[in-house]
DNA sequence: TTTCCTGCAAAAGCTTTGCAAGTAC
DNA sequence: GTACTTGCAAAGCTTTTGCAGGAAA
């Protein structure tokens, strides 16, 4: 029984080796639909009227699934402490990270004025002094505690 | 009783308005003195040797209260999950996020090529768009976690 | 002397894990 | 049928908090 599924996601789940069940059609389904980057606690809550009898625990299983095969990305709250938040928006995208721990997109264009920005070079200077292969690059814009007053 | 140290430790919690307590100096000290950008569990083992009696939750209190006036980082590890890091460094550098959850300081003129590659005016957009004031960028750098053979 | 800090222990918050039952393939 | 997933509960790890005693200013 699983057949009156977007296809789709079946297919995606599929490409990435992960069997299709109804949970993990649900969370996927949910998390795409927000732009929230909710926590697994606030994920559960988006979802468990939709699906009675999910476990929190299955919630984290299967967003650490997700991000094993980068179906999801997981984002560090720039606070440092806290939950980790999650984006089934895996395309390069810069985040602003709120006072409060939320995540806001940054806008596409100016998103990509600032990944753009980024000379190669650097980054493969990088590789060849550090010794490592860059799997990525993480651009986090941390808003200002106070009040947004103009000074 | 707190006169045989370093003055410029005690000058620079007074600048911050924090008082100088022995367990915030042999912090402080050995956390900028170390460039591995330890957890409050590591830089609790580093020190405990030197400060018998001091508790970890003193060392969290005195990181909190370093962070909260700006005198160390906090530094979120790439993962989204596991504890987080300290910077006595709080100049604007990049790190190296590696798989295992370590923070390496990106060589300063590599650094400082990637950051001043960020243009201000994408920033300013961003501000005046997104409604809030830029409190900080950061650049975080993740290490592949493949093994770092040339492919 | 007033206020803040520390240590301890306990609690809280977030995430992972063991296991038996259930489901996808 | 086999291997993987789920739900539950329990454990694990990280961080915070209440409070009484102690130290800094």
């Amino acid at each position: 029984m699983n057949d009156g599924v977007a296809s789709h996601i079946r297919a995606l789940f599929e490409r990435h080796g992960l069997r299709c069940t109804r949970q993990r059609q649900v969370l996927y389904e949910a998390l795409a639909a927000t732009k929230l980057h909710p926590t697994a606690d606030e994920l559960f809550q988006m979802v468990k009227s939709r699906d009675e009898g999910l476990s929190l625990a299955t919630v984290y299983n299967t967003l650490e699934a997700f991000s094993e095969v980068g179906l999801v990305r997981r984002l560090a709250c720039a606070k440092g402490t806290g939950p980790c938040r999650f984006d089934a928006d895996t395309s390069d995208h810069v985040h602003l990270s709120m006072p409060d721990g939320q995540i806001r997109d940054v806008p596409e264009d100016l998103s990509q004025k600032l990944l753009e920005a980024i000379p190669p070079s650097a980054v493969e200077d990088l590789e060849r002094r550090m010794g490592v292969r860059v799997g990525g690059l993480t651009v986090q814009v941390v808003a200002a505690p106070e009040a947004k007053v103009e000074r």
